[in-house]
DNA sequence: TTGTAGGCGTTATCAC
DNA sequence: GTGATAACGCCTACAA
């Protein structure tokens, strides 16, 4: 009285386990008629294939790489400390996971790194890096030799990565607009924008979903010209204090990108920390930290846990020719404030 | 060339299948000399367990059953769909999920369906239901049964539940209050709350949540005694005018539990529901609509999908004596504004 | 205390 | 076109 199996098909049908087997896995060499019988068998028993069953017959092996920018960053060593634990847990399940850095600053390394991947040893890859046209046509050359490909965290939306997994930018920028918005006390002032660089296209759209917010809901504020700091801590610290000399309006920060320890450190010296309005992105120690010393207002996340078991998830459902379930999928902009830290 | 198996374990150890395994699966009957020569094969070896086949050799089934109170509620409704959509896609993984349900308003009722749960057809069970003598002893009873027990949204802290899927209402409490304080722009005011009963160690948590935040960070808003509305939408739009008659510095509304559309419909007649801030519980297609409306400014919510999946997770831990992977199975209070809905 | 043989449900390689 | 039959990696009688 278990669930029906192959062999429950085979009698019911009148055939044997060969065929149902071709059925199941759509192999030619079937009759149309027999195609029908076997239809019908698996439709009135209510037949599931036992995935177990399946993987251990054809020996299937997920093994993926996963292709990230060079570090230090906390975002990715929690997000490398992630990736290790999921791979660690589905280790039993024939699933692994290469993890491959690409050197910062130096868009070459990535193709080439992207090139000299060992196709015929991977059954799928993990992207994250800025798109380039080099890029493109790195992922095109891996999608011909039949790997699927998920962009993670940034997009290739012009490529042919096969999904992408991460959040929308210009929606997190929305997001956070709101919450400068509604915690700045005043009905006017200033605010803040501070990034590493406005390169890329995730800064660009979270630049514009938070200018659009405030220019829809909170009118009285003006948004500064965003302050580039191109990872440098001193440079950040003179521009800081320039602006706030320049001006006293200033209510509230937005921190669009990474190097958030280095922001507050120079925020602090100006004696201003309290009473600004400080968000910022991605849950690290730092960030942790100052919600709650309650220097950070709200912090703007995607749960690395997520990324990275969506991004696993659904290489492997590729890998299977699976549908994915996208509500599962849809890596949700979390909002994190000092009361609700995990 | 392949992962180690059995078979290479028991060459390199010199021993038989058997033995093996009687070893992998600390099964009694080896010498310990025998025993240390084939742990140190697998640790030489580097060998894994291969779930799938041992799953499949054992027959393995995770036969579960959900008890959960009667609706109508719409935070049920979707919590049965996601359990709907999570069991049939872990149907090929021989996971077969229950759902019965107790009549609510009948203590009774619940603990009679526990007790006439067929134990010897199930491997586990998640319960969601307030916590009484009765329901304690009720898992007692099936805890001596063998099954693993994990409490549902609501902890059973005092039973023998094996776990607790949910978040902390206390620590939700103050994220609402949180939210409450800095979303009101003026400094003193006061503050309604709403909820259907203060019955449940939920509300009297969340409240006391609430509370705290509040009175350590925003004490020039007063809170005024929670409205009960017993479910009554009549008696509810009655007391709601009243209040907002007798005070008419009320800033902010703070809903702690179902009923948020009777809730809405009696605020809507005041006139204030715009300038109001709102903050309410659980993401439904009602507390959606009003987050687009701007109706609702922000609901504390916890992912019916993380519930769900968390819940099977655990269980199917249980069942297979495996250790559960707390960070994931941690449920976040989840923060839902008009710009992050998801 | 240890080993042998067969089976779990599916897939794949042969013959027919 | 179709059907035996032998894997896959692990578990479990039962035998030794």
């Amino acid at each position: 009285m278990g669930k029906p199996t192959v062999h429950d098909i085979a009698r019911e049908a009148g055939v044997s386990l060969a065929t149902v087997d071709r059925v199941l896995n759509a192999r030619p060499g079937v009759r149309a008629q027999t195609v029908a019988r076997v239809r019908e068998a698996v439709e009135r028993l209510g037949y599931v294939r036992d995935t177990y069953a399946a993987n251990l017959a054809r020996q299937k092996q997920y093994r993926f790489a996963f292709v990230l920018p060079e570090g230090p960053n906390q975002f990715l060593d929690t997000f490398r400390t992630a990736l290790g634990e999921a791979t660690q847990a589905q280790a039993a399940d024939r699933l692994t996971a290469r993890v491959l850095t690409a050197p910062a600053h130096d868009p070459h390394a990535v193709v080439r790194l992207l090139n000299d991947l060992p196709t015929g040893r991977l059954d799928g890859v993990a992207i994250m890096t800025p798109e380039t046209p080099q890029v493109r046509d790195a992922v095109s050359r891996l999608k011909s030799a039949g790997l699927p490909i998920v962009a993670l965290v940034s997009d290739l939306p012009n490529s042919e990565r096969d999904h992408f997994v991460g959040i929308n930018s210009y929606q997190a920028g929305r997001t956070a607009g709101l919450l400068m918005g509604r915690f700045i006390r005043e009905v006017t002032g200033a605010v803040l924008v501070v990034t590493q660089s406005m390169q890329a296209r995730d800064s660009i759209e979270r630049r514009l979903g938070f200018d659009h917010v405030m220019g829809e809901q909170f009118n009285g504020l003006s948004i500064l010209p965003s302050v580039e700091t191109h990872g440098d801590p001193v440079r950040m610290a003179r521009i800081l204090a320039q602006a706030f000399r320049a001006n006293p309006g200033i209510r509230g920060v937005y921190s669009m990108g990474p190097g958030n320890a280095a922001l507050l450190d120079a925020l602090r010296p100006t004696g201003r920390l309290g009473e600004l309005a400080v968000v910022a992105h991605e849950l690290t120690p730092t960030t942790r930290q100052a919600l709650i010393d309650r220097e950070i207002d709200a912090v703007i996340n995607q749960n690395v846990g997520h990324l990275v078991r969506s991004a696993l998830r659904v290489l492997r459902a590729k890998c299977d020719g699976a549908e994915i379930f996208a509500a599962q999928e849809r890596i949700r902009i979390d909002i994190v404030l000092r009361e609700n830290l995990p």
